[in-house]
RNA sequence: GCGGGUGUGGCGGAACAGGUAGACGCAAGGGACUUAAAAUCCCUCGCCCUCACAGGCGUGCCGGUUCGAGUCCGGCCACCCGCACCA
């Protein structure tokens, strides 16, 4: 009598053995072929895990275990990316500390990810909270900050009046704070700032090295933002100043009618005195002011502005005089926060000069300039500009660029959108930021033999409104010496972003436990690149770029020894509720793994996680979803009862055996985990169609699941009796010869419409197969054949006429 | 506005390289087993017409290329995501 299926047993077997046996611990033999397989480590959230995040990591899983039955070193590790809010306000709120707190977190999330029979190799473990950890988060730091990368500067941040803290740009989402939705507003604020923009240009050309998906590629060459063009100076009338500008469209310059600055551009204030409309001009400014970045850019786009009367600049083309504007589509944060307008063709200029009756001058044939502006730079040929009359637009660039250059009016410049990486948090639980402030030496770096910089214990978490660090209240941790001059100093009381400790952590995984450098030189050589690294699409502009970024430069320290880290990227969909909407408490569609688990079992809630649908695009959870997939193991299971002796496949089996490793070997490798569990459904049906599974099949069966559900195939395998252990034997292989069968349905068609089958010899030859098919379609070809097709193993088609 | 993506049964989704559309799963209907139910096993399952055979229609819409189009080309439409006055 067959035992049931029982998962909650067979799982917990096999999770302690696998341990016992340290089945999935990564080797240190660095002649062996090496695969390094990554998914972004979580945040140990209070919530637990969710079934979202069971999707990138059985995804990985699977790939590390063939890898390993494939006989490579794999390197598939695990930790803990867990500085952050919702722990420190968590903290404040429960009188606990954030430690305290990341410790029950990350013990819960353990075993949740234990509970799921994942291949981690666990004595690999990391936590960037973990001062051992931070040290090297911390002296990363220091080497950027002595490379001039890590700069302190007064600017208008990104303050979330909830969190109490300000944000980098790739942490606001609709001029909200990404983390709670409250709108942010514009505070002026002492901050660490990383110059990731002086690494745009390896950003941009490291994408050519590696596998990423295009949309990934794409959304960070478009966050970078490069653009190319040049700066020019216009004279201001009867003075000896210049007004700069940056344009993509040099060529345009001869229509240039007037131009425009920023609400908050510094010469509105140095020519205070010759601009005879100062009070609307200040009416305009506080106007903007006032404005949000939200309401800045989301509100009417209808154009608004005040010209500066009494202050003009002169077109160095055409020598006239035009008018000078102010109006906050220009950005002081982009270019040189004044613009030249040419309203012929600028869709932005061309409105604004509608709204103020400006002159629209054409200077390149090919539109109607009155009607809309003419921005098309294919086609189109310069005119009303002199010199530059008659060549095409790119012509017209190199010409009027050379022209400019020669004059000294001018250069050749690149812009770009991405901006410097506002890297200070006023906040407790995060790394501090090893610096002094000595009134003497200014900012002075920590020596290194100094690291870590620990937390100090406080007495309160609690951030400020005015915006300091609960840190800045610890006076005996704040007042220290300055290693430079031994004077009174004070230390950096803000601490570092949640990126920063992820910005890394790959790197520490290939040797997590060195107390001397970040992770031995020899390791970082055998390990790097990441082979495979799966995360979230919402990290592309964030984690995903400013790793690359630290990478980047800790490359040209020569302390890593790959330009870039992560060779192949892929990203998941989101699990959706039932509903088809985003899980969310309060929308109550949550579903929590450990309830699947305990009902259904773990290799069924890891098969339905790779059977849901596509891997890249969303899915809807569904309850009768996950049902089918236990339903598909329990018939796994019961395929002990038709086991028959057999050292090689069965005939009737064996073309259907080696298609099936191909296909199931191919799309595990291709992200298609759905299709390959339908193949290996499908095999199970097979089986149950003729009643019989040898062990020779049923052995190859177990190892092709053994990555989607490693327990049951598992104990299956030891039932069977067959020799080890399934999850180090070797992954099966085909032979292509064998996967096309002999005998072929071939599709019959008069005129392209289906008409019926013959059966055929996959290699028959096209006499033999023509007649067969129009004996079987005898009555239904009526005219005359004036074309004959046979694809072999594929169609036959007649194309009749009359 | 710019960029990226998606559109196939009642549902999730398959379809190599242009060659039998709907694999696999879910739901539904029918049958077997059972005192009964659950579970399990077997059958049916795109739409229209037909008792059945045979046929007609069908992959968002319109057109094109081809012996043959879900797949290629041109033109639209809808929805989703990202960026967004970036000069």
């Amino acid at each position: 009598m067959l035992q049931p299926y029982n998962p909650n047993i067979i799982e917990k077997k096999w999770q302690a053995v696998w341990e016992k046996e340290r089945a999935f611990a990564t080797s240190n033999d660095y002649t062996r072929p090496k695969y390094y397989a990554l998914v972004e480590f979580p945040y140990p959230s209070g919530q637990g895990l969710h079934v979202g995040h069971p999707r990138p990591y059985t995804a990985l899983d699977v790939v590390a275990r063939k890898r390993r039955m494939e006989g490579y070193n794999v390197l598939f590790p695990m930790g803990w990316d867990a500085f952050g809010l919702p722990t420190e306000n968590y903290a404040i709120k429960n009188h606990i500390h954030p430690r305290i707190v990341t410790e029950n977190n990350v013990k819960h999330f353990t075993d949740q990810l234990k509970m799921l029979g994942y291949s981690f190799d666990w004595d690999r473990e990391v936590n960037t909270t973990d001062p051992k950890y931070y040290h090297w988060t911390q002296w990363i730091f220091l080497k950027l900050f002595k490379a001039g990368l890590a700069y302190k500067t007064k600017m208008p941040i990104n303050w979330c009046p909830s969190c109490k803290v300000g944000l980098a740009n790739e942490e606001v989402v609709d001029g909200c704070c990404e983390r709670c939705g409250t709108p942010i507003y514009r505070k002026q604020q002492t901050q660490w700032m990383l110059k990731i923009t002086a690494y745009a240009d390896k950003l941009l050309d490291g994408l050519d090295l590696v596998d990423y998906p295009d949309r990934v590629k794409t959304s960070q060459r478009n966050w970078i933002g490069r653009s190319t063009g040049a700066e020019v100076d216009f004279a201001l009338t009867g003075t000896e100043d210049k007004l700069r500008v940056f344009t993509t469209r040099p060529d345009t310059l001869f229509g240039a009618t007037y131009m425009v600055m920023s609400p908050e551009h510094p010469a509105i204030a140095k020519y205070a005195d010759r601009i005879e409309n100062m009070d609307a001009v200040k009416a305009y400014q506080e106007e903007a002011a006032k404005k949000s970045d939200f309401e800045r850019s989301e509100l009417a786009k209808d154009k608004t502005g005040v010209e500066l009367k009494g202050l003009t600049a002169v077109n160095p083309c055409t020598g006239k005089e035009i008018p000078i504007w102010i109006s906050d589509y220009v950005l002081m944060s982009y270019g040189t926060g004044a613009i030249m307008a040419v309203p012929a063709h600028d869709t932005r200029d061309w409105e604004f000069a509608k709204v103020f009756g400006l002159p629209i001058i054409e200077v390149v044939a090919g539109g109607n300039v009155q009607e809309e502006a003419f921005t098309d730079v294919a086609t189109g040929t310069m005119v009303n500009s002199g010199f530059l009359n008659g060549l095409e637009v790119e012509e017209a660039k190199k010409a009027i660029i050379a022209w400019l250059e020669e004059k000294g009016l001018g250069a050749p410049k690149v812009n770009y959108k991405l901006r410097d990486w506002v890297f200070s948090r006023q906040r407790y639980w995060g790394e501090p930021i090893p610096i002094v402030f000595c009134d003497k030496c200014g900012a002075v770096p920590l020596p290194e033999e100094e690291l870590p910089l620990l937390l100090p214990e406080v007495d309160s978490y609690e951030p400020t409104d005015d915006g300091s660090s609960p840190l800045a209240k610890m006076t005996d941790w704040v007042n220290t010496t300055c290693p430079c001059c031994g004077g009174p100093a004070k230390r950096e009381t803000d601490t570092m972003p949640q990126w920063a400790g992820s910005s890394w952590y790959y790197l520490r995984y290939t040797d997590p436990h060195n107390e001397n450098c970040l992770a031995d030189p020899e390791a970082l050589k055998y390990w790097l690149p990441v082979d495979w690294y799966n995360g979230g699409m919402e990290h592309t502009t964030l984690h995903l770029l400013y790793s690359r970024f630290w990478h980047h430069f800790l490359y040209d320290i020569g302390a890593v020894p790959t330009i870039e880290p992560y060779q192949k990227r892929t990203s998941h969909g989101m699990i959706l509720g039932e509903d088809g909407e985003k899980m969310s408490k309060s929308r109550g569609n949550v579903v929590n793994p450990d309830e699947v688990v305990a009902e259904y079992g773990a290799d069924t809630l890891r098969a339905f996680e790779m059977f849901i649908g596509a891997f890249e695009q969303y899915a809807a959870w569904s309850t009768e979803g996950v049902k089918g997939c236990r339903r598909f193991l329990e018939r796994v299971w019961k395929l002990q009862e038709m086991l028959k002796d057999g050292e090689e496949y069965s005939k009737e089996m064996e073309t259907r055996m080696h298609q099936t490793i191909k296909k199931v070997s191919s799309d595990f490798e291709s992200l298609k985990y759905n299709t390959a569990l339908a193949a290996l459904m499908a095999l199970v049906n097979e089986f149950y169609r003729v009643k019989s599974v040898n062990r020779a099949e049923f052995k190859t069966f177990l190892l092709l699941l053994n990555p989607v559900a490693p327990h049951i195939t598992e104990e299956l395998w030891e039932t069977a009796g067959f020799e080890g252990r399934c999850y180090n034997s070797r992954w099966p292989v085909y032979d292509e010869a064998k996967t096309v069968e002999d005998m072929v349905e071939l599709a019959l068609q008069v005129n392209g419409k289906m008409r019926g089958t013959i059966s055929a010899a996959r290699t028959a030859d096209r006499e033999t197969v023509l007649a067969a098919a129009k004996e079987a379609l005898a009555g239904k070809l009526t005219g005359t054949i004036v074309k004959e097709i046979y694809v072999p193993g594929r169609i036959v088609n007649f194309v009749v006429k009359g």
